[in-house]
DNA sequence: TTATTCGGAAATTAAAAACA
DNA sequence: GTTTTTAATTTCCGAATAAT
């Protein structure tokens, strides 16, 4: 840009034309104008105290932390959600949170769960933020995991959660809703993916070992039903698929058909 | 085609915070 | 004290719109 003047007179100002600071200028010289410098110019800069819009945005977010939020349930604190709609909460599923949970599930318990594949899951947290689906998957495996024997709070969490015993749990259940409202938000039966079975694999088993039977087998059930519309009983189903595909989902309808029995 | 308007990027400035 | 960070304000580019 070319150098400014130190002051633009009023039309231009108004104008919001370059003014050449001279008077009277040109601008004002061919609109026919009588030119002037009248207009007290503002005091720039910070007024008061330092004004904060980035400290509020820090305060924001680390509110919206899972951390935060475990410690408001703990100490009874409001927990109506900032965020009411039914998009992602911004800053609830931290990149370590996640990280953390996929190692933990692929080091412990994916032996007995042997329904996703390492590689793919890594890839869908790049794209969570725009992918309902993959947020979805994201969160309700993050909250199996918190529920596990051995599994932490997450790195970095600033309120020594792990002197709470509880923790863990009501990290999983906040996880739990935020799962649930995300899902509310798009239509996951559209296109019955790997994804949304292991999502509602997941939110069984979150909510069987939050004591909540009767949800558990609600999703559960749901899971057996769309896998009864999609075919995936019929071996043809699989014939379609590329291996890898094919074998995640047949061990996922196993899964859930073992534990429906 | 020319003139005018105006959204918003970039530059400028100054106060507060951080640092030595 | 000086330097850095942050935010309020100003200038004016350039796209959109209106006038001729």
């Amino acid at each position: 840009m070319m150098q400014a003047v130190k002051r633009a007179c009023d039309a231009c100002h108004r104008r919001k034309a370059k003014c050449d600071g001279v008077n009277p200028c040109r601008n004002c010289g061919q609109a026919r104008l009588s030119c002037t410098y009248n207009a007290i110019p503002q005091k720039k800069g910070p007024k008061g105290t330092r004004a904060n819009v980035i400290s509020e945005l820090r305060e924001t977010q680390r509110q919206m932390s899972l951390s935060a939020k475990v410690q408001n349930r703990i100490n009874g604190g409001p927990c109506a959600p900032p965020n009411p709609g039914l998009a992602p909460t911004p800053g609830l599923l931290t990149s370590e949170l996640i990280k953390e949970c996929i190692a933990f599930f692929f080091d412990n318990l994916y032996p007995q769960l042997p329904i996703l594949d390492r590689n793919s899951v890594e890839q869908q947290v790049l794209y969570m933020e725009q992918n309902p689906g993959a947020y979805c998957l994201l969160t309700s495996l993050c909250a199996f995991v918190m529920l596990q024997p051995g599994m932490n709070m997450p790195a970095g969490d600033p309120y020594n959660l792990d002197l709470f015993p509880g923790a863990t749990i009501v990290s999983s259940q906040l996880l739990v809703e935020e799962a649930v409202k995300v899902r509310k938000g798009y239509e996951y039966l559209d296109s019955v993916s790997l994804n949304v079975l292991a999502t509602n694999f997941f939110l069984f088993a979150c909510h069987y070992g939050l004591e909540s039977h009767d949800r558990a087998w609600h999703y559960l059930r749901e899971a057996s039903t769309m896998i009864h519309l999609t075919g995936m009983h019929q071996e043809d189903h699989y014939m379609k698929l590329e291996s890898v595909e094919a074998s995640r989902r047949r061990r996922l309808f196993w899964l859930v058909y073992a534990t429906e029995r």
